[in-house]
RNA sequence: GCCGCGGUGGCGGAAUUGGUAGACGCGCAGGACUUAAAAUCCUGUAUGGAUCACACCAUGUGAGGGUUCGAUUCCCUCCCGCGGCACCA
């Protein structure tokens, strides 16, 4: 029977270490190695701490308690990432300030924090919507501002008729409103856009970075890179075939397919359209146009929609070979990629034989493949080949090709080498009250002026706010807050209404944390050039292609203005798995959630978090089982009497190999963020020194091997064997090889490759030995009178296989 | 459709420079303790066959094929699940 108290031995060492100020990091310590140990903060919602923050910030926690104990300086920061929209519609619903809420929510999240017991420095707590911290949240607004990687422009954007706000297109699923799943409509707005494409290019090198494939891939094909090359295209009099003077210019990447552009298509909402239209096709396109308008980007981009478009009744001329082509208009064209335009080549390419197809326009071949055939009358032939029907560049590869037109091109200035990406700049305009206002003002005399840095915050009223959207900004409502006076000429002047995108404030929070203490600056530059980039940043995958590349992006910016010393935020990236229950997704909806706190009340925070990490490899996730925790619950009591109860040693060989096995494993499998087979080797272990005994020196080995998992029980069980201070000052243990050296192994004996028998034998063993002791076993004699040996295959010190036929 | 990851007992999972598949845990079954239950401890537990029982035999890591003395691990084809992207010119 265990006399361990789970719960009241956790409460006590939470006080005590608040008391002693043990994880209170010494910023200025140069004695040890410094480590930034990361998680993704949360938002503070009225559902507080689910498990999947548990499973993200438990398993982090025990990453950072090992590394401690390895000698490093660790820092591990907490916070809350407290803009955004559910604080909003929560005031819009029941009238309650989403500061208050918020504060609420938080109060409340802390505490679930503390009782988890990580070893969070509570000193540089922060929240991203306190004054203290948007203002310097704005400050990053005007170094973009300043440097002109902020700017404004009208653009067709989401918007979400339930929200009354605008939609970020990352934050669109299935043509409806990520957060409550409305239909996603249309409208024009005047936005705040930061140039994230002028650093798409070097947002594609991961240099250096420890991160998932599986990540910087998917960031990769977010910016969306490809080269190909721009070509002009003339509009020409359809009837004398004499130039109009206007021109269109696309994107290819097929250059080599020139000579087989049979038409060329816009898309809806280019802006030569009105200008080429030919009179008799005018109320054809204008209706096309009208009907596009009417449909959602993600319509339009629906999978297997036949694909549909008008003519204009213009044509221009083919710059290589001065073919006259059709000028159609199609709504897969889209106006965000790109020109907006495209040459199309139906031989080619899918979508324009499909399209050629089912309007009767010419098909011409000009690449054929290197082997085999193609056959152009069943379907196009995308792939790379050799050219013909192209002129001069017959016979040339379709790489060759791709560059002797382009240049051929390039001389007349027709054409030129080009490349493109699919990432757009960064919408940070939000419509919203629970956000970072933009510190920008407008004079009717001066115009777009920037608050001054030594004005900010600018900040958010707590009075007087009409939340009830009406497709506006709320701060609009609040006279107080956009009547203001112009810093340049002092005259009357109103503020920008709208706030900042929530990711704007994630996006540099790393940065804040060890300078969260400091009022005067927005990072101290010693401090963060000492303790930046952050060696371990652990978080869901979900955020891979925003938050993770906003804050690459910041992260620049802010090193080219000098601002900080390092190009990237995050040396190594480790996204958690998904906890399922009985194999699904866990929500509310479905009501299959677990929740940690009643979990954490009847069995603790350690055994909660090691069964979290028990059930599955980190990485993947686990599945959720009621029961499955009491095999942790009893392990803890196990490993509490074990080393709780003084007795003989009985076996002081197998008991020290065990123990140096166990420090091997263990140290290896932390390493790799294995916890599950960190445990299951400590189970082992507990298991065999059970049966053994143990001494007391081997116990502070094991009490300190279980420490970064289960953080209290090491505590209170170095307590009891009477050493002082904290285990978390101690030192990780390291194996001793040579006690791990086997002088015996079990050799296998197969006959064509099945297991017939086994023996025990010295490790060094010859070939000729094993072979002749493997065939004295009769069990083995009987297989081999079966037939002839044809084979004998010896592993040394692990297997013979005798071929027999 | 494309890209990435995965598929192992009743369940979660372990093992891969190719070398005894199923560690560890849950569950289940039997036993001990108890008036009884819970808790705890001990034993067993891939499937099928055979046996009073053991020894034993066969099969087995999504399916089929291949390479190899030997394949969960490598190669090919296919099926299923998960995640991401999607008319990107």
């Amino acid at each position: 029977m265990s006399l361990y108290n789970a719960r009241k031995t956790e409460e006590k060492w939470q006080k005590k270490w608040g008391k002693t100020k043990l994880y209170e990091t010494d910023f200025e310590d140069n004695s040890r190695e410094k480590y930034y140990n990361l998680i993704m903060f949360p938002y503070p919602s009225g559902d507080k701490l689910h498990i999947g923050h548990w499973y993200n910030f438990a398993p982090s926690d025990s990453w950072g308690r090992y590394k401690r104990l390895q000698g490093f300086n660790v820092y591990e920061p907490i916070g809350y990432d407290s803009f955004g929209l559910p604080a909003e519609n929560y005031a819009i619903k029941h009238s309650v300030h989403p500061a208050k809420s918020t504060e609420k929510n938080i109060n409340y999240m802390r505490k679930q924090l503390k009782a988890m017991g990580a070893m969070y420095n509570w000193k540089t707590e922060l929240s991203t919507s306190s004054p203290e911290y948007y203002k310097w949240t704005q400050w990053i607004f005007l170094q973009l501002y300043k440097n002109g990687l902020a700017y404004k422009k009208k653009s067709p954007v989401n918007w979400c008729p339930h929200c009354q706000t605008v939609l970020a297109n990352e934050q669109i699923s299935d043509g409806k409103c990520e957060r409550c799943d409305t239909e996603v409509t249309k409208k024009t707005l005047s936005q705040w856009f930061f140039k994230i494409r002028d650093y798409a290019e070097r947002l594609l090198d991961f240099d250096g970075l420890n991160w998932p494939e599986k990540t910087k891939l998917m960031q990769k094909h977010w910016i969306g890179k490809s080269t190909g090359s721009e070509i002009v295209f003339d509009f020409v009099n359809p009837d004398t075939k004499e130039p109009t003077g206007k021109s269109v210019t696309v994107f290819t990447t097929r250059i080599d397919t020139l000579f087989g552009a049979t038409y060329i298509v816009l898309a809806p909402e280019h802006e030569i359209v009105p200008q080429i239209i030919i009179e008799k096709h005018k109320d054809n396109v204008n209706d096309y146009i009208e009907k596009t308008k009417k449909e959602t980007d993600i319509n339009r981009s629906a999978e297997g929609r036949e694909k549909t478009g008008v003519e204009t009744g213009a044509f221009v001329k083919n710059p290589v070979n001065g073919n006259i082509i059709p000028v159609w208009i199609a709504d897969y064209v889209l106006a965000s990629y790109g020109t907006g335009a495209v040459m199309a080549v139906p031989a080619h390419d899918e979508r324009d034989y499909a399209f050629a197809k089912k309007y009767k326009i010419p098909i011409i071949e000009v690449i054929k493949p290197k082997e085999g055939n193609s056959n152009i009358e069943e379907e196009a032939f995308t792939d790379d080949g050799y050219l013909i029907n192209s002129g001069d560049f017959n016979k040339q590869s379709s790489a060759e090709a791709q560059k002797n037109i382009t240049n051929f091109l390039k001389k007349s200035g027709k054409g030129d080498f080009k490349t493109q990406y699919k990432l757009r700049d960064w919408l940070i305009s939000r419509q919203r009250f629970w956000g970072a206002p933009i510190p920008i003002i407008y004079c009717d005399k001066c115009g777009e002026v920037p608050v001054p840095e030594e004005d900010l915050p600018v900040t958010l009223p707590l009075e007087g706010v009409d939340f009830k959207p009406k497709g506006e900004s709320p701060l609009a409502t609040v006279d107080k807050f956009t009547n203001t006076v112009c810093p340049n000429c002092g005259g009357p002047a109103k503020r920008e209404v709208d706030t900042m995108d929530t990711f704007v404030c994630s996006s540099w929070y790393y940065l804040r944390y060890p300078s969260a203490h400091n009022k005067e600056v927005p990072f101290d530059k010693e401090v963060t050039n000492k303790w930046l980039p952050v060696d371990m940043y652990i978080g869901g995958p979900e955020h891979a292609c925003m938050h993770l590349l906003y804050a690459r992006f910041i992260n620049k910016v802010l090193k080219d203005l000098g601002f900080i010393n390092f190009e990237e935020p995050f040396k190594t990236l480790v996204h958690q798995g998904l906890i399922t229950k009985d194999g699904a997704k866990m929500s509310k909806s479905k009501g299959n959630t677990v929740s940690p706190d009643e979990f954490v009340e009847k069995y603790g925070s350690d055994v909660f978090r090691m069964y979290l990490m028990f059930m599955g490899p980190f990485t993947d996730g686990g599945d959720w089982n009621d029961s499955g925790i009491k095999g942790i619950a009893r392990f803890v009591d196990k490993f509490y009497d074990l080393i709780y109860t003084k007795a003989e040693v009985q076996d002081e060989k197998l008991l020290k190999k065990t123990l140096h096995k166990t420090i091997k494993k263990v140290t290896e499998d932390m390493e790799k963020l294995q916890f599950n087979t960190v445990i299951s080797a400590l189970m082992e272990f507990t298991n065999i020194a059970t049966k053994t005994r143990i001494d007391e020196d081997s116990k502070k080995i094991a009490v300190k091997l279980i420490a970064p998992l289960a953080p209290h029980l090491a505590e209170e069980l170095w307590e009891k064997l009477d050493e002082g201070d904290s285990v978390f000052n101690s030192k990780w243990p390291i194996y001793n090889s040579e006690l791990l050296i086997e002088e015996n192994t079990e050799i296998v004996v197969q006959i064509n490759g099945k297991v017939r028998a086994k023996f025990n034998a010295d490790v060094n063993i010859e070939k000729e030995d094993a072979l002749k002791t493997a065939k004295n076993i009769d069990k083995v004699q009987k297989y081999l009178n079966e037939g002839k040996i044809v084979k004998e295959i010896y592993v040394p010190g692990k297997i013979i296989n005798i071929v027999v036929k």
